[in-house]
RNA sequence: GGGCCGUUAGCUCAGUCGGUAGAGCAGUUGGCUUUUAACCAAUUGGUCCCGCGUUCGAGUCGCGGACGGCCCA
């Protein structure tokens, strides 16, 4: 049945074919008329070698020695640029590996070949077979004897010397950005590596992966606002998930010593370049371990990823040089506080009115509701946070602010727990797990207190997690390391955007 | 949410004091059988983001809005 809102849609699509331009007319002429001679998208044409490969088996050869050499190939690829001289000319061929050129002659392909071949256009995707020789200047060329069109392209690509730089677009149409931005192409292949060299550095250390609900009755597992969403089957509303934790504890419960989980969250904030609503954690969990364990682990890590994506431990960010081969300094988040604020005395920071007057003094909003621990946390991230340049773990969070942190042995107001910091972005966050249920639903108790004092971030109140802490969950520790901006610092990318494939924007009309 | 900046041809960008809308690339036509940002000649192409206002006249000035970027919260 075709609705009211189908024939709107309908006449929306013929206005925007209309509002096409002259290249885009053009090209769908020449794609009516290869209709008439046949299916002008074949998919039986099947590569030898990737242009990659070729340069790697002939670079090295002379001009004659190629002359001589029968080998024969077939590529194919995306057509990016080309060079016409009457009945001979020169193609370059992109495929995922790299580009390689073409030399197509009218004497090799025939006349008939060569003169539909002379309708193509730049973008196109061709395949083609022949042999391998060297030019004049010495460029690897394969010099073709047969050559096919495989798809036809319809829209022109962006320039072919200065790219596509425009922002927005690169963002919105990524596989343009794709086609023309070897830079881009990079970035991605090195994040895809950061996330296999994660996987591989923990497989080999016997975590195995697992993968938890992404939809929830009952959000936790970090203190922030879940996207909602509604489930018609059920009649019942849901929520994303913004963080794996109290699922993966779950496991560990169940038996699953070491787990871990790299899959998306969901955080109802807004963007900037720190921040995206749905982003890429890590997870991981380790029983009979504490979160010294953790920062040991974390630092073993960051080196051999780095190691295996970059080949050292040395990069720069933003023109400042990290070494992850050095170690990582350690230091308390009081002492953080006042070594970066001289003025600051560490009594300060144990007075809740002192700490009060500190953080007000410091242009922090500061609501009666909250106690000592928010306040110091407040005032770390006011006063120390963006000073951060080389990796540091800032530990023993106050208990206020970490719900599912097992209380120091020493002060039961601070927890035994880390956040990674460096170049001023909080990189991962670890502690020791809470396994005392008792001492778990009084904290989940303070936050249903906090969330009905108006704090929309404070966690729910989740009776089966505290059921599953009353079986036991093992001494454990556990670590949350986004990776977005861990390959934002080995990219050099100003912009958790730049790092996304696909980052959200709002649609245009 | 606030501040600053941007939006002009498919892409990259100019556009003077408010006076007929420009270039390079891409495209089209012709030439060219080792080019490489190929070259030579000719040539097509515009909702100047949208709306309102000021003005004899707005890409340009004013106001409002959309989208984006950066900074701040």
């Amino acid at each position: 049945m075709t609705t009211r809102k189908d024939q709107d849609q309908d006449k929306k699509n013929d206005e925007a074919q209309l509002d096409e331009n002259d290249i885009f007319s053009l090209r769908k002429a020449r794609l009516d008329e290869m209709r008439l001679k046949g299916n002008p998208f074949p998919n039986d044409f099947r590569r030898k070698h990737l242009a990659s490969r070729l340069h790697d088996q002939f670079g090295e050869n002379s001009k004659e020695e190629l002359e001589s050499d029968t080998t024969e190939t077939a590529v194919s690829g995306r057509v990016v640029l080309r060079r016409m001289m009457g009945k001979a000319s020169f193609l370059t061929l992109q495929d995922v590996s790299g580009r390689i050129q073409l030399y197509v002659r009218q004497n090799d392909v025939g006349e008939e070949v060569y003169e539909e071949y002379k309708q193509w256009d730049i973008g196109d995707i061709v395949g083609a077979e022949g042999s391998m020789m060297k030019t004049k200047t010495d460029e690897l060329t394969v010099k073709v004897s047969k050559i096919r069109l495989l798809t036809k392209s319809l829209r022109p690509l962006p320039d072919k010397h200065k790219g596509l730089t425009d922002t927005e677009t690169r963002y919105r149409q990524r596989y343009l950005d794709l086609m023309v931005n070897e830079d881009t192409r990079e970035l991605f292949v090195r994040r895809s590596k950061i996330v296999d060299g994660i996987r591989r550095f923990l497989i080999e250390r016997e975590f195995m992966e697992v993968e938890t609900p992404m939809m929830l009755n009952t959000p936790g597992g970090a203190t922030a606002l879940p996207f909602t969403t509604h489930y018609n089957a059920l009649d019942a509303d849901m929520y994303l998930r913004v963080a794996p934790e109290l699922n993966l504890k779950r496991l560990v419960v169940g038996g699953f010593e070491k787990v871990f989980e790299i899959n998306r969250n969901f955080r109802n904030e807004g963007m900037s370049t720190k921040h995206s609503p749905e982003f890429t954690m890590l997870e991981f969990y380790w029983s009979y371990a504490d979160y010294n364990d953790l920062m040991d682990m974390t630092e073993e890590m960051f080196r051999e990823v780095a190691m295996s994506v970059l080949g050292t431990t040395e990069f720069t960010y933003n023109g400042v040089l990290i070494d992850f081969g050095k170690p990582f300094a350690r230091t308390t988040m009081d002492q953080a506080i006042c070594d970066f604020n001289p003025s600051v005395e560490p009594g300060d920071l144990k007075d809740i009115d002192k700490a009060r007057a500190l953080a007000k003094k410091s242009g922090v909003e500061v609501h009666e509701s909250w106690g000592l621990g928010k306040l110091v946390m407040e005032v770390f991230e006011v006063l120390v946070e963006d000073k951060i340049e080389q990796p540091v773990f800032i530990t023993q969070h106050p208990t206020e602010v970490s719900p599912l942190a097992r209380r120091s042995d020493h002060d039961p107001d601070v927890t035994d727990r880390f956040e990674l910091f460096v170049l001023g972005k909080e990189i991962a966050n670890g502690f020791s797990e809470l396994n005392d249920a008792e001492d778990q639903a009084q904290r989940f108790r303070d936050q249903v207190n906090a969330k009905e004092a108006g704090d929309n971030e404070a966690m729910h109140y989740d009776h089966d997690y505290i059921t599953a802490l009353e079986y036991g969950l093992p001494p454990t520790a556990g670590e949350g390391l986004g990776i977005d901006r861990l390959v934002m610092l080995l990219t050099d990318s100003p912009s958790i955007r730049d790092v996304l494939l696909f980052p959200h924007m709002r649609s245009k009309v």
